[in-house]
RNA sequence: GCGCCCGUAGCUCAGCGGAUCAGAGUAUUGGCCUCCGAAGCCAAGGGUCGUGGGUUCGAAUCCCGCCGGGCGCGCCA
């Protein structure tokens, strides 16, 4: 097992500052900082400076001091200390561990950058979760990118993890759905008069309804078949985007079950209700909330904020310890409520329950114009379409380029260029071309593990080590982060430093240590970035 | 009006609760294929980090004001 030289140097540190200034236990004065310039060492800390502060003390020295600690605690062999600056300590690490890492992640193989909990926290991601009264939009594409991304950092990170997609099938928005249906059965089109009042204009309710074969009278039949019909043409969407649910969960449910009942149930025994102009209201201000809300109207119905409430009591329910709700922003106004309401029911659910990530528009671009409708929707751009345009991999790997909540431009054509500089190829391109090293070598892998790494000195060969030995680290903040993004980013690090290499130096050389050293060094190149495209859902093509 | 988010190179965006943080891609310009894939590499130009204050030894980063943009503020879902 090859040693983790960030956690040793980290622990050494904790000591150092634990011994020299006794009682600082802050994180952030032992913290270990990467920094970006390569003169100044693999790692530093500025635990001198802080501390100087508080001590009033030269920074200087007390880095010397900290220094004579760290080396008392670090094993032997693993990197230099000096003080720069004002008072960093920076640390260089040996070249031997610099590269130990490869035969690590040949070791490891697919496990690499993955960790195994010896008690896994039963985790569900909720995404898409799109009413079936149309086709996916692109904001729901960002979603399941997000989505399954976030699900399979998690999983990365040892937890289980449940997909799932949660939707209306009952509610007013599916009964304007199927008059949509029936009016355009009998000939209507949007605008004529008897054309329903909230209807959906877009091409595909004509598509549903010459394909439903039934009574036009009977609009039972209508709806049930109108909901299967554009469920399936959401799945198809789903699947061809590369995105599988564990769990379909229905709103119309909570009802039959009484869910609903016993929620409102549990929010009049909690005391924070009250009765006003006609209807009950909940205290949710109590909990953050910037207004009351109404929980039973006056005319005796529910509002959507009852089954929102029951059906995150669920989620707590049903074990799961982390919930993550991944929303466009113009949900916003739900999360404190439904907070609230959890909070409200008393039943041991903890205050951030769940989480929320939130994701801004998406505007698509094409031909130097903004796309604002789509021909078979009507007033939006769809999944298909970007999928029609671009493909999988490029759709999934632009929407994770960029944080969750900034505001997101879909460049069409820079993501359909084949020919010209595209950031998906150019990580999907390294690995392709790596997996052609083998090919043209056709040596046996398993005698890689046994490559003597002392050969690799060259700086792109340590800079590409240290690079592929930071994997681990960016899985397990994005997870913790909830920011696929930031694996999109590494990967991108990653490619450029393996193309570099690649540029410079030759990797099938006659030297045949050499060349077995290399050859270690692509093998670990070709597992990460299969890895971390694997977490994006972006596929590792060995041929392009 | 109130709440949350955003404002960084021509364009699209990273900058992990401060320091060693002015960055990437793209676009523009100039080099690199008789040799493992040129969907690649090397290099150049390009920004008072929206703006004005504050805190600090140090601010793109933290705090406050202002300007500009997005979203949310229903007995709609």
């Amino acid at each position: 097992m090859a040693v983790d030289p960030k956690a040793e140097i980290q622990a050494a540190l904790r000591k150092a500052v634990e011994k020299v200034a006794p009682g600082q236990t802050e994180e952030r004065i032992s913290a270990l900082e990467r920094p970006r310039q390569a003169s100044h060492g693999d790692y530093s800390s500025s635990a001198a400076l802080q501390l100087a502060k508080a001590r009033k003390s030269n920074p200087r020295e007390l880095a010397s001091t900290l220094v004579d600690a760290i080396q008392a605690f670090l094993p032997p062999g693993i990197a230099t200390l000096s003080i720069e600056g004002p008072g960093f300590i920076n640390f260089r690490l040996d070249k031997a561990t610099k590269t130990d890492v490869i035969r690590h992640v040949l070791m490891a193989g697919k496990g690499y950058g993955y960790v195994k909990k010896e008690k896994p926290v039963s985790v569900q991601v909720e995404f898409v979760s799109a009413n079936p009264t149309g086709p996916l939009h692109v904001g729901h594409g960002r979603q399941a990118a997000l989505g399954d991304a976030l699900a399979a950092l998690i999983e990365a990170q040892g937890d289980k993890v449940t997909r799932e997609f949660y939707y209306n099938d009952a509610g007013a928005q599916i009964q304007n759905l199927a008059l949509s249906v029936q009016a355009r059965k009998r000939g209507l089109k949007p605008g004529d008069a008897g054309w329903p009042k909230d209807g959906y204009a877009g091409e595909y309710i004509q598509d549903i309804a010459a394909a439903y074969q039934g009574s036009v009278d009977d609009l039972d039949a209508i709806r049930t078949f109108a909901v299967a019909y554009l469920r399936n043409e959401q799945d198809i969407d789903l699947r061809e985007f590369g995105v599988k649910f564990d769990v379909y969960y229905l709103e119309s449910s909570l009802y039959a079950d009484g869910k609903v009942d016993a929620v409102v149930k549990g929010l009049t025994e909690s005391g924070k209700t009250y009765e006003k102009d006609g209807a009950l209201w909940l205290r949710t201000t109590d909990y953050g909330d910037d207004k009351d809300r109404v929980v039973r109207k006056s005319d005796g119905t529910y509002t959507y904020f009852v089954p929102d409430v029951a059906y995150h009591l669920t989620k707590w329910r049903r074990g799961f310890v982390k919930v993550v709700n991944v929303q466009g922003s113009d949900h916003f106004g739900t999360t404190a409520r439904v907070r609230a309401g959890l909070q409200a029911l008393n039943t041991g659910i903890p205050q951030g329950y769940p989480d929320y990530v939130m994701h801004s528009m998406v505007r698509v671009m094409r031909g130097g114009e903004e796309v604002k409708i789509s021909k078979r929707a009507g007033s939006y751009v769809t999944l298909r379409d970007l999928l029609d345009w671009v493909g999988r991999d490029a759709v999934r790997f632009f929407l994770l380029s960029r944080r969750a909540d900034a505001d997101f431009v879909f460049d069409v054509d820079l993501a359909r260029a084949q020919t010209e500089e595209n950031p998906v190829y150019y990580v999907q391109y390294a690995h392709a071309r790596v997996c052609s090293v083998f090919n043209q070598w056709g040596g046996n892998f398993s005698n890689l593990g046994e490559a003597d790494l002392s050969v690799l000195k060259s700086d792109r060969e340590l800079t590409l080590a240290q690079r592929i030995g930071e994997f681990p680290e960016v899985v397990a903040e994005a997870a913790r982060e909830l920011s696929p993004h930031s694996v999109a980013f590494y990967l991108r690090s990653l490619a450029a430093d393996f193309h570099s290499y690649y540029n410079a130096e030759r990797i099938l050389v006659e030297d045949e240590a050499l060349r077995t050293a290399r050859l270690a060094l692509c093998a670990a190149v070709r597992q990460t970035l299969a890895s971390g495209l694997s977490l994006l859902g972006v596929s590792a093509p060995e041929k392009m």
